[in-house]
RNA sequence: GGGCGGCUAGCUCAGUUGGUUAGAGCGCUACGUUCACACCGUAGAGGUCACAGGUUCGAAUCCUGUGCCGCCCA
């Protein structure tokens, strides 16, 4: 600055705030300090592992992440690996000074593991010199070379220098043990993004130098868990969940459901914290203010519970609230559906003796069997597709649909009926037996504890039962060595899911009608119903399951079907339903709902003739594009007609 | 400074190659304990898809820019 203002070149002097690192841990700024480090050369090494990924026989997935690890390579920059702490792999280097490099040959003689080089200090009037002596042996073996001692530096290797060993060291190597020969190398890696460079470049580097072969040809990169304010979990933030309390809290299964839902291709997922308290379990959200407390007091019965900072006695003496996720709690629930649903086909099948289901292809005549093989073939292929792909929070998805909506709302509901009738009765039971099996299998990577857990009844209630993949042999003792299921697609047959389709949206809309009109779910209600003959006919075979699952009782089903003036309607699948209400309904509802589809409807029919009347659309769209939004329109149509003629009815019926 | 990702319902997230009225779970509202399940059932409300341009007959989706958030590297 002196020198500045000499040459008279200095402008101005002010104060400036500067970025400062602090340590983590410490919490201390961190300063820069010269030293002298260990480095490894790089550009050898990185080669390999780039033409691993380039070549495309190593495989990350999302590929995005591929970018990452090139880019970090290719810059080839040399690795500095030493560490000055007190833990770790020591650095086989060793120290000696004022010996001429005879005495290092003489005392080393025969040793080709031991390698020399001087360390570039100035040479001794005698000729003697300092020296750098490397060994892949443990040891030297010698303290001392011509009188003069030798050293091993103090410092240990990077933490990642250790780690990139692991997929071979820990299974022996440098010894060609049996283990090595098994399980290396391994199929895939399952990490976090934020060590690709770290970790797994540097096994691949390690890998392929030590071993010559990949350790591993695919990587999976999964997301990173965040806690609800984007901050990384950690311990001493005081901001994560404990496995084991969501265990404890949970289950298991909820745990892994959870994490496995969490798996889809993003980069962040958050998981909002809460804690629970001991005395009412009242969850209380975690903050930053209350996350470093060590005992918190429940806002609802004003209980105290402690934290894991809890020091004091008084504190420690505290029930602990446990750290928890809502996130979890959909997979709770649905080892509760799961177990409840297994309770419900258990009890069913008692004394049932037709355990072979091998041929069970041949028998799917009634259209709910029918359509529940098709979607067990659709969902085994679509969990398939899924886990090939590390889609592991689709498949999971996938699964839970299936089984709530498909296999419990709608399947066990049917099979109700069919449950008490001798005739339908051992063919429900088949289809049960056949789908929970199924559905076990397909879950059980994702709910282990559960799964296994009802397979030991399943296999008490029915130990003989042979399924279709199960090539002729028993039930395995334990679902982890069960056959993966193999549903043919053969029994995948859309007719039948469209089918099975317009039957669930008949259902829904006399469901909708019952609510609407606040009709009690006890009281019948008869449904005339307009279809179009084929759809008539569709439903036919239908009707009792209509009539159980929406507790109606159905008029005419067909063409000619209408409603007494001013009945309450819904339109489905291409039907019409009227419900008579005559002393139920309550008509200014009805009128206020039906002004508000027609005034929905009118704006959506103008928007569509707008589109259909753009001559560049009908030009330049696909035909069935141009044609579908034709039906479209022809359909919201007829139905602002419906809707005026029931609104006109019905504003003649109201009183005043 | 470079790179990667995100911004969609109150919250957490899906949304394949552009094409019905954008979905799920939780939460919320109403009704309901009919013998698998209230950790449940039925129905419902709730979204200008961050913002601004552009491409296109058509954009949550493709392109450009801006803003905010996060991570990796320097």
């Amino acid at each position: 600055m002196a020198d500045l203002e000499a040459a008279g070149q200095l402008v101005l002097v002010e104060d400036r705030l500067i970025e400062l690192a602090h340590s983590d841990r410490s919490k201390t700024p961190i300063e820069p300090y010269l030293a002298d480090q260990w480095f490894i050369r790089m550009d050898e090494l990185a080669e390999p592992a780039l033409e691993a990924v380039r070549s495309g026989k190593l495989k990350i997935v999302p590929e995005r992440y591929a970018k990452s690890y090139l880019d970090w390579l290719s810059e080839k920059r040399d690795w500095p690996v030493s560490r000055q702490l007190w833990w770790g792999h020591r650095i086989p280097i060793w120290h000696i000074s004022g010996v001429r490099e005879a005495a290092l040959a003489a005392a080393f003689a025969g040793r080709t593991s031991v390698a020399w080089q001087p360390d570039g200090t100035a040479r001794d009037d005698d000729g003697g010199g300092g020296w750098f002596v490397c060994t892949s042996d443990e040891t030297l073996g010698v303290d001392t070379i011509d009188g003069q001692p030798i050293v091993q530096d103090s410092d240990v290797l990077d933490t990642w220098f250790s780690s990139a060993l692991w997929p071979h060291s820990t299974l022996g190597w440098p010894e060609q043990t049996a283990e090595l020969a098994t399980f290396y190398p391994g199929s895939a890696l399952l990490t976090s993004r934020d060590i690709i460079t770290l970790w797994v470049a540097r096994m691949v580097i390690m890998g392929v130098f030590d071993t010559g072969v990949l350790p591993f040809r695919e990587v999976y990169i999964h997301p990173k868990i965040l806690d609800r304010y984007g901050e990384t979990m950690s311990k001493s933030k005081g901001n994560g969940v404990d496995p084991l309390d969501v265990i404890e809290a949970l289950g298991a299964d909820a745990l892994r459901f959870g994490m496995t839902t969490l798996a889809t291709e993003t980069q962040d997922v958050r998981m909002p914290v809460e804690f629970q308290c001991p005395a009412c379990e009242a969850r209380i959200e975690q903050t930053v203010q209350n996350r470093i407390q060590p005992r918190i007091e429940c806002p609802k019965c004003k209980k105290p519970f402690k934290t894991q900072w809890a020091q004091t006695d008084t504190d420690l003496a505290l029930p602990r609230g446990p750290a928890l996720s809502e996130r979890f709690e959909a997979g709770r629930n649905f080892s509760n559906k799961l177990w409840n649903a297994t309770r419900f086909v258990l009890m069913n099948l008692e004394d049932f003796q037709a355990g072979d289901l091998a041929g069970a292809g041949n028998r799917f005549e009634a259209l709910e069997d029918r359509w529940l093989a098709s979607r067990l073939a659709s969902v085994t292929a679509e969990v398939n597709r899924c886990t090939d792909e590390y889609r592991f929070a689709d498949a999971a998805r996938a699964l839970y649909a299936f089984t709530w909506d498909e296999f419990c709302s709608a399947y066990l509901e049917l099979c109700k009926s069919r449950l008490g009738d001798p005739a339908t009765r051992d063919q429900a039971r088949a289809m049960l037996l056949l789908a929970l099996d199924t559905i076990l299998r397909l879950l059980h990577p994702i709910m282990p504890f559960l799964t296994e857990e009802i397979w030991q009844h399943l296999g008490e209630v029915a130990p003989n039962r042979r399924l279709p993949w199960d090539r002729g042999e028993a039930p395995a003792a334990s679902i982890m060595v069960a056959r993966w299921p193999e549903p043919p697609l053969a029994w995948v047959d859309r007719r039948t899911e469209e089918q099975f389709g317009t039957f669930l949206a008949v259902v829904g809309a006399i469901r909708e009608i019952r609510s609407r009109q606040n009709v009690p779910p006890k009281t019948k209600l008869t449904v005339q119903i307009r279809a179009p003959l084929s759809t008539a006919e569709l439903l036919a075979p239908m009707r009792g399951s209509i009539e159980s699952m929406a507790g109606a009782s159905l008029g005419v089903v067909g063409p000619d079907a209408t409603g007494a003036p001013g009945a309450a309607t819904a339109a489905a699948a291409g039907c019409d339903l009227f419900v008579d209400l005559a002393d139920l309904i309550d008509v200014g509802a009805e009128i206020a709902r039906l002004k508000k589809d027609h005034e929905k409807l009118v704006a959506m029919i103008a928007a569509k003739r707008v589109k259909l009347g753009d001559e560049t659309f009908a030009a330049r769209a696909p035909a069935n594009v141009v044609e579908k939004e034709r039906e479209q329109l022809v359909e919201m149509e007829d139905r602002l007609v419906k809707g005026m003629t029931t609104l006109a009815e019905l504003a003649a019926r109201k009183p005043g």
